[in-house]
DNA sequence: ACCCTTGTTCGATTATTTTTGAACTAGCTG
DNA sequence: CAGCTAGTTCAAAAATAATCGAACAAGGGT
């Protein structure tokens, strides 16, 4: 029995979440949690969640510590209640920069030892080994571009 | 029986991109694929892809179709050969917007008319009412912010 | 016209990811 | 301390996605 329906203004903005979502290959699951703690106006309980969303304790808990570790969402303390409560965490900058600090920048991180070990692995004579060259250069300047641009992003949504 | 084995490079080259492609949660074979391509100096035949990758014609039909449509690879007519031939796009300008363009452009282009309708959503009196329609705000502050970043994205790529 | 050779399609299979649910831990509360 | 309530963990189930492979076009070449 779901305790509380959801408003339509929660069902659009979930699905708008789910899609977003699912743009960068997350689960539906987590677009849901997110997108009704974004259209809430109150924190709201862990078995808000569960009982409005109609997910599982499991699928919660997981969603939440995914969120909560990109800094997603919050927990806030409430006033007289044990339960945790959350919100959504709605600065760009904080979202937008969880997700490449967690997914991208690691990879990126370690581009340059890749790419080291990639030159050692250079062979053959002549063109071969200039192509093979010129594409691990291509590489360093693709890495380089990416070290800089991201940066930038995150100071950008910074200003939203 | 794989016909030539491959060298270090490209398999090193092979495992960057499996992880590059990876991070977009993109699948194994399309890294591979590119990969493979990517460390060959002379423009592979699809069946190259097949033995030397230790692929089915199918997944590297498919996966050669998916990286033709985005502009990954492109298809190069070969002298005395009526097989087809291929050869990596290594213009990050091409790499990176036909990504956005297929995975990102149609979500943000429907976004204003998701968001017009999730305005139609608000309900509610007073302090709802604003909260709801402070969200929607930002949703468009945000919608607004991507769409004029991924346009100067897509052109500083193009300076690589 | 009939074979090859080349590549595509698509249902079946396999692998991976997501979700569930039940057992468990933590720690308040009376 | 016993009994609740809240939340986590993790193995199993369900759902989804990727890959395979056999049947099928397309279009030369002889």
């Amino acid at each position: 029995m779901p305790s509380k329906p959801l408003t339509p203004f929660q069902r659009e903005s979930i699905n708008l979440f789910v899609g977003a979502f699912a743009v960068l290959s997350l689960p539906r699951s987590l677009g849901e949690i997110y997108g009704l703690l974004y259209s809430s106006r109150e924190p709201l309980a862990f078995d808000d969640l569960v009982t409005r969303l109609d997910l599982s304790k499991g699928s919660v808990s997981e969603g939440l510590r995914w969120l909560r570790s990109l800094g997603a969402v919050k927990l806030v303390p409430v006033e007289g209640s044990r339960k945790d409560h959350f919100t959504a965490e709605i600065s760009l900058r904080k979202l937008a920069g969880g997700y490449l600090r967690d997914r991208i920048d690691p990879y990126l991180g370690a581009g340059g030892g890749r790419l080291a070990s990639l030159k050692q692995h250079i062979q053959g004579e002549g063109p071969d080994a200039e192509f093979q060259e010129g594409r691990v250069n291509q590489l360093h300047s693709w890495h380089r571009f990416f070290s800089k641009v991201l940066p930038v992003f995150k100071a950008l949504a910074g200003k939203i």
